[in-house]
DNA sequence: GCGAAATCGTTACGTTCAATAACAATTTGC
DNA sequence: GCAAATTGTTATTGAACGTAACGATTTCGC
């Protein structure tokens, strides 16, 4: 678990495998998502089935399982548990095959003390970077898996380095 | 598993926490790997520990777990499998508890297959990072596991931002 | 309309990964 | 020399993720 490098091993080629760095500091937030959230005994893949829920309420199983990348065979026992805690409900959607999900009051409720301490969490761990360090980690995480920036994005500075600077690829990130 | 953000759905604070950015990259590239080294049947932390024995030949066993942050019970089978493909093996050590491990000339073919398979596969996907933003990302995904530049580093510009740039923090990556 | 096909939630099942507890063999410390 | 620690191992558990199959329902083609 605790995978810090060690000192005297040749690590080789894994130093220069940003696959391997990136797993590592997976692992590293992973844990510290549990430390920040213990009081609460919540998972990651709960507390972002929560937020879809609570952001796009009366969503069917399978598109909040399909938004997060979960099988709907998965989802069952995910859900079953949120909605076992009270946290989210299935109610009977015109299709009848189907649920409309919705948070609980006490859902919201949770979500709303949640919030806080997961951007905390992060804050404290990734204090070291700095608020251009965070937004570049961001900007670069998420060309990775080839996403455009979210709208939302002030027309600051974005991704601009010192040197080797490249313009806005065709296709990703564009204006 | 196919975990692409999907369009119409708001995925709320999701975008601005980097733990959920760093979950989804590093599937990502999970994924790739595999499509990557298919012909070969290596999984990342088998390639890992074959890296590490190759560079440290004669570690023990719980050396070999603990520098990779593996716990030596799950160690077993993971070596046991490279044993038992001819790619890895345990020699007796002096201290008759443990053993000494050293690749076999096959481990050491593999490796020398796998690594320009590894690296091309990072240059595929990563490709629209350009060279110094592959750099920046592995800084930085380095500095969220709180680790130290390692030693290699060219005294090039190395985490220098347009601007917000912070100078060093005590105990991380100071020059 | 009506029957075939698709969709939705669900159950059952297998695989992989990681964690704990317990144990035999051996080495180390006092 | 004997208690304590280390090393590798087994057994077992739980979580995460995948596939196959099924009943209920809706949609589509005609």
């Amino acid at each position: 678990m605790s995978q810090s490098r060690k000192p005297g091993i040749d690590y080789g080629i894994l130093t220069e495998l940003i696959g391997y760095a990136l797993r590592r500091a997976q692992v590293h937030m992973y844990q510290d998502f549990f430390r920040a959230t213990a009081a609460f005994d919540i998972r990651p893949a709960q507390f972002a089935v929560l937020t879809v829920i609570e952001r796009n309420p009366g969503l069917k199983q399978s598109e909040v399982a399909a938004a997060l990348g979960i099988k709907r065979t998965n989802f069952v026992g995910l859900l079953d548990a949120l909605e076992s805690r009270g946290l989210a409900e299935r109610r009977a959607a015109r299709d009848r095959r189907s649920y409309a999900l919705y948070l609980t009051a006490e859902g919201e409720a949770l979500m709303r003390k949640l919030r806080p301490v997961l951007k905390a969490h992060e804050e404290h761990l990734l204090a070291g970077l700095g608020d251009e360090g965070r937004r570049q980690l961001i900007a670069l995480l998420r060309r990775v898996t080839g996403e455009a920036e979210p709208d939302g994005g002030a027309p600051r500075s974005r991704l601009r380095l010192v040197k080797d600077a490249r313009p806005p690829r065709a296709g990703s990130a564009g204006t």
